[in-house]
DNA sequence: TAATCGTGGCT
DNA sequence: TAGCCAAGATT
């Protein structure tokens, strides 16, 4: 759940999360629908998918538990290695490193001192400095300490470097550099009259928790209010649909609805088997 | 490997 | 208020 996602955010997901799927072999059984209703409003739907898909692969396993070593996590669905490595570190008290968005930051703005690592490419070499920093016997409070430095004071824009422990060590410390305009220019995602595809598979997957839909229900989705562009007048009927089309089609690939017949009479509705 | 995947708070 | 940002993973 906290991928991508501030903590602050997941914690009410998380207990009812585990009210409804107290096991993982709760969660094996429990449909698809209901594990993407129980998910609604966290966003990155497809996080469920995985995670749903992750209890079975567990309740398979001989113990019927998640595995502890870093490698087999890293062969479950949705887990990468900065989740293998959290997961080993907080569940499992390992001694590794774990490298977030907040680590990251913090390790990268002190401008690390690290001669061996020098050489190595900046992802390689972030975990070898992380790896470098870890305190031999408590990996644990060290790994909290600098996430809760990094979104508590050496936040994005405007970190508080005044109140920062690690102020006299930090060669980024009172920059003025950190609200600078001159951040990687993202480029415009796909969209339908300037509304966001992802925006318009939300509306869909929310329409679809009231139940199953026809195409044709759908069709008025894309007809959002944005200030983007305005309204094309003449825009072909053939043409909206291709995009709803091509829209569920990505979803119904990654899991997350299920299409029956086809045509503008085709039903949607949320995966009810598997 | 760059693009894609949601949502809501913050500035 | 428009854009940035968030305990990343996948293809």
């Amino acid at each position: 759940m906290a991928q991508q996602t501030q903590i602050s955010r997941v914690a009410d997901f998380y207990s009812a999360w585990l009210e409804h799927f107290p096991s993982f072999k709760v969660l094996a059984s429990a449909s698809r629908a209901d594990v993407l209703r129980q998910w609604s409003g966290l966003g990155y739907n497809n996080r469920a998918v995985r995670l749903h898909q992750l209890a079975k692969d567990v309740t398979g396993r001989r113990h019927r538990a998640l595995p502890q070593t870093i490698d087999e996590l890293l062969a479950l669905p949705g887990i990468g290695k900065y989740t293998a490595h959290a997961v080993a570190c907080f569940a499992f008290g390992q001694s590794v490193p774990v490298v977030d968005i907040n680590i990251r930051r913090v390790l990268s703005r002190l401008k690390w001192k690290i001669h061996s690592a020098s050489e190595m490419k900046p992802e390689k070499k972030i975990w070898s400095v992380a790896a470098a920093f870890l305190p031999p016997n408590n990996a644990y409070d060290w790994n909290q300490a600098l996430m809760d430095i990094g979104s508590q004071l050496c936040t994005a824009r405007n970190p508080k470097c005044a109140e920062c422990p690690l102020r006299h060590d930090c060669a980024s410390a009172f920059s003025s550099k950190f609200n600078a305009k001159h951040r990687a220019v993202k480029k415009t995602e796909p969209h339908h009259n300037g509304t966001p595809r992802r925006l318009i598979r939300g509306k869909i997957l929310k329409i679809l928790h009231t139940g199953p839909k026809r195409f044709n229900d759908l069709l008025p989705l894309l007809n959002g209010n944005h200030a983007a562009s305005p309204p094309k007048m003449g825009e072909p009927l053939a043409e909206k649909q291709k995009f709803l089309h091509d829209v569920l089609a990505l979803m119904e690939n990654d899991g997350i609805i299920e299409m029956h017949g086809s045509g503008t009479s085709a039903r949607i509705s949320l995966p009810e088997s598997s």
